[in-house]
DNA sequence: AAGTGGTCTAGACCACTTT
DNA sequence: AAGTGGTCTAGACCACTTC
């Protein structure tokens, strides 16, 4: 009945009956699903479909890659529990973007020990171009030297400054990244890197860990010297793994905490 | 062809064709897969297939169930995503344990900052029972006052001191549990309440903080009064969301830090 | 009414494991 | 060879949204 889809790695022809095959005699071959989510994948990539827009529907898609509403179902379902695209049902399937409240809780899991989370008040300290430490540097992926951007703030909650937050990332993505705009930036910061630079975050590894306040630290966020803080390093991933954020957050969790479920 | 499945809630009768329906007009309706899902959970646990055991193949639960192989399947998918079972091609569905090395790091997020992980050495400090204070009782779903036992010990690597941990349990579930028990018991302490009491922890929530050292628990750990620790206190629950642990950690992150991966 | 994702079925073939 | 989970297809109907 269909044709075999010539620009995929399976089946050059297919068999009788309705089913075909999975895997071919190529070096490389993979489910036509997988193949399916990488296209899917790089067309989200390349900004073919941008953050908070629609996609071509299932119907559509399966047209388009010769394959069957099914393939590209479970192509879908996958990228969806990535968090890459949003469903709706009656409506179609949306890219996904950092302008949403569900998606503010995936990266900012500090909350207050009682009551609700409150919207975060930024003050920049610092903005500045500098050339890449050797540790952000291989973070990053970087040579060391490169240019990055370094960027410094104080987070607060109801007045209170409780986190005290130090990034790098990579200058030639970043190019135009000013203190005045990320001041005059509502929102997330991630949802200005994705709207302003193109660079969306998909997942993150974070190391936590204890610390004391030095002078510096204590000064800024308004404690005694040496209280103890969470350290938190993080490196940011976007598309094809390619890590584009290198964050270190000190939290004050005297009235706070930082929210983890094990699944 | 097939007969509508009289002992869920939907479709009486099927119409013509091959498909049916998903919802029929009863007070409550989910699908199908859905259904099947609770009814495979139950199972679960209800002991009918224990940790480490081949549970049915798709094709005896589809005839058991009186529903198709692919809406078994969909039910089992998401069995496999919650971490409940396992599937192994070629040779079945195998009910999880926390007797397998990848069962593990879910719940044991600890790492060295270079290096492998290594496995802990436990000291057991103390066993007791008593009533369960406030706090403990409220999350643990019990009434204030009900018998919990209490242990505390203390983990190692490389004989290092570098966790100190306060667990509470209900009473009732785990009755014969002793310090003879626990000092003998090989491997992970949740493959111990898994084998030994039949309960097992599903997935659990952390509240992280940063706090300071008092004296008794610098003594343990060997570290000066004062020192920042990782302070982790978690509920964990068991099938039904059902709380079954209260856990308090002190984590010495000198040259560890605590792994997280934000998807 | 038309289009979208969501559910369900039936059947084919594949890859892997065990007998 | 037989049994298991894994992939793929085709088609039906449902729930929801928009026109």
């Amino acid at each position: 009945m269909s044709v075999a889809p010539s620009h995929l790695t399976n089946s050059p022809v297919l068999a009788a009956g309705t089913g075909h095959s999975s895997s071919g005699s190529s070096p490389t071959f993979s489910p036509l699903y997988q193949q399916i989510k990488a296209l899917i994948t790089r067309s989200l990539q390349s900004g073919e479909w941008k953050p908070g827009e629609l996609i071509p529907s299932e119907v559509e898609l399966a047209a388009r890659y010769k394959v069957s509403q099914g393939t590209v179902r479970k192509a879908i379902d996958e990228l969806s529990a990535e968090n890459l695209v949003v469903r709706r049902q009656g409506k179609g399937t949306f890219v996904a973007t950092h302008h949403e409240a569900r998606a503010q809780f995936r990266f900012l899991r500090l909350m207050p020990d009682t009551g609700e989370p409150h919207p975060a008040e930024n003050r920049v300290i610092e903005v500045k171009r500098l050339r890449a430490p050797a540790e952000v540097a291989r973070l990053l992926d970087l040579r060391a030297g490169d240019s990055v951007i370094f960027i410094k703030r104080v987070q607060s909650f109801d007045g209170v400054p409780i986190i005290l937050d130090e990034l790098w990332l990579p200058g030639l993505l970043f190019k135009g990244l000013t203190t005045e705009r990320l001041v005059e930036y509502k929102g997330p910061m991630y949802g200005l890197f994705e709207t302003e630079f193109g660079t969306r975050m998909i997942r993150a590894t974070e190391r936590i860990r204890a610390v004391a306040a030095d002078e510096a630290v204590a000064g800024l966020l308004g404690v005694a010297s040496g209280t103890p803080l969470l350290s938190v390093e993080r490196v940011s991933y976007t598309y094809g793994d390619k890590p584009v954020e290198v964050r270190r957050g000190l939290y004050h969790t005297e009235n706070h905490h930082y929210q983890n479920e094990l699944g």
